[in-house]
DNA sequence: CTGAAAGCGCTTACAG
DNA sequence: CTGAAAGCGCTTACAG
């Protein structure tokens, strides 16, 4: 593999003339400029990674530490990771991969990643409300951006869909429709209880519009197992007072879902309206559904956003500057399909 | 950040000293190798990436060059990331993930990953019958593992589903319920063009199949729009004589092809029979499918081990055993479920 | 406008 | 059993 030194040679200049032609840090004259990228182009020379790194101390490089996908949700980490990469991208950085159990023997991968500056910052999913995360990156002082909103707003820079918002506009496009009856249907129950940040603050919301709107809004988890979940929504349409609409904050589940209320006889919308949240496109198949999508690209273009500029902004400005860096708080857009009806 | 002279300097001993102990590639007495380790947990040290890679010329990083999305595929690539990055961590790698388009304004990924040395090898996604990215590869000396099974067998190593198999026992099955008018639905029309090595394999196990049993199976593309899909169907439901029995390699249409089945008044498995060839478990949501399932775990950690062979094998021996490398084939394995009858 | 030199943090022959 | 020294391939003050 080219070096440094043979694209000088071949050129006849100095090392470092390569250097500053490859950095542009310097006035070089045409002339030279042209000879050194005739001679990088000939040789096909790709500054070596390593060397560049322990010089600069910059990898150009962005981890991303990927949530253990929850039982019975698709790993939506794999769904992110090209919005991502190609973000990443966009901004001259690679993206390294870390899994939550990774590291094999090496110990676990973010801390390890951090220490051993394989990248310049790592980008954080499946965030908790309070994330231990956080802390431990901040104390290394190696940035971090958060996908997700954290209970501590100001302790990094964080992108999220409003899942409060969209929970609630979701809960008030039934009640507009006339729905008395709603029922939230939130995130898996592992999810509630690691305090996933998406799943309490979607909760949140339909807490927060049932007070808006005087109702009731009863929220009951998901579950991963199938046969559970039809066991719940049994529970939930064998009741006295079955719900006339649900407000679903599971994407994987909503063709089993629809599927089932067929099977006991109730029509969708006719019966039973429905409204699904935070979906990836694909998650319907094709289904025609009231929704509100998952933003992946502009999830991963923001996060991805806040993570250079942690990275630029590192060391240099004040902490102030650093814990006010940045919120980016995605306005939820409903879709309109076909499964929302006036109540019956 | 801690170096290896703070550690040194610590425990009271020559940076040489602490890099033996790490490396464990010299006999140290444990008295000191004792108090080498407890400055490194003291000082949590982890050595700096790139001066190790400067120095050893290993990263200890493999690179995952990901397809593009086909059109109305899920992303698949996304889905194999965590079983690709779990399998490389128990070898003591991380995973770097380069998306096609990836790269940014710094050059297509692929090569400048190889040429920079940021990574050891990498392991080649959606690979195509004739993929250049394999040659392209081999001449810059970079190994890499391929996750498919291209034309040219000798050409690097490769693991894959035998996709030839899994179409052939699919077809095999419904022949043997009695079916006669069965049709081979393929992958999109995209992967068949840019004849994606699974495409092309199942293609030809339908056609081998068919010559086998002496039987007309004809082969339809998919398509990712779903309208065009259901389109399709009705083209074929609509022939004189309808097909009895469908074989899908087409796992994210499943859902909509069983629903468009119903709404023309077919019932599965009563009127129609169908077996599903290469879906993840969390395609179908729930439904019964008989169906053959892609063996991610299985796959993820063949090619990891071919990647991790190919790696520590480089150089070493002959252009003989790098070519004979490894191949690895995995039988397709069906799972039974309540899609398919007796022909009628 | 360009070059010679130091040094980033490691690993590994070389020496004892 | 351990240490001193060279050098991996870059970048960037320092010098002219």
């Amino acid at each position: 593999m080219a070096t440094i030194k043979d694209v000088a040679r071949a050129a006849g200049v100095a090392p470092s003339t390569v250097s500053y032609v490859l950095s542009g840090s310097r006035k070089i004259s045409a002339e030279t400029r042209v000879a050194v990228q005739a001679a990088i182009e000939e040789l096909g020379y790709h500054p070596n990674a390593g060397a560049r790194s322990l010089r600069s101390t910059r990898t150009n490089v962005i981890a991303l530490a990927l949530p253990l996908p929850s039982r019975g949700y698709l790993p939506v980490g794999g769904r992110f990771t090209y919005g991502l990469g190609e973000a990443a991208g966009e901004h001259g950085y690679d993206l390294l991969l870390i899994t939550a159990a990774g590291g094999g023997s090496r110990g676990p991968g973010l801390e390890r990643v951090a220490r051993s500056r394989l990248a310049d910052a790592a980008v954080l999913m499946g965030v908790e409300m309070e994330d231990p995360r956080i802390g431990a990156m901040r104390a290394l002082g190696f940035p971090v951006a958060v996908l997700g909103r954290p209970a501590d707003e100001s302790a990094a820079p964080w992108a999220d869909l409003d899942w409060e918002e969209a929970a609630a506009a979701s809960v008030r496009t039934l009640h507009d429709a006339g729905h008395r009856r709603i029922c939230y249907l939130a995130t898996v129950e592992d999810d509630i209880r690691s305090r996933r940040s998406y799943s309490v603050r979607g909760i949140d919301g339909a807490d927060r519009i049932a007070a808006e709107l005087g109702a009731q809004i009863p929220v009951c988890p998901s579950s991963g197992d199938p046969e559970e979940l039809r066991r719940r929504l049994d529970a939930l349409f064998d009741a006295e007072r079955p719900p006339t609409a649900l407000a679903v904050q599971h994407p994987a589940a909503i063709p089993g879902i629809l599927r089932h209320l067929a099977g006991r006889g109730l029509q969708v919308p006719r019966d039973v309206s429905l409204v699904a949240i935070g979906n990836f496109p694909e998650d319907l198949g094709g289904l025609d559904v009231t929704r509100i999508e998952l933003p992946v690209q502009e999830m991963s273009a923001a996060v991805t956003r806040l993570a250079v500029a942690a990275i630029e902004g590192a060391g240099d400005p004040g902490p102030a500057a650093r814990s006010s860096a940045g919120h980016v708080l995605i306005p939820p857009r409903i879709t309109r399909g076909g499964t929302v009806a006036p109540a019956p």
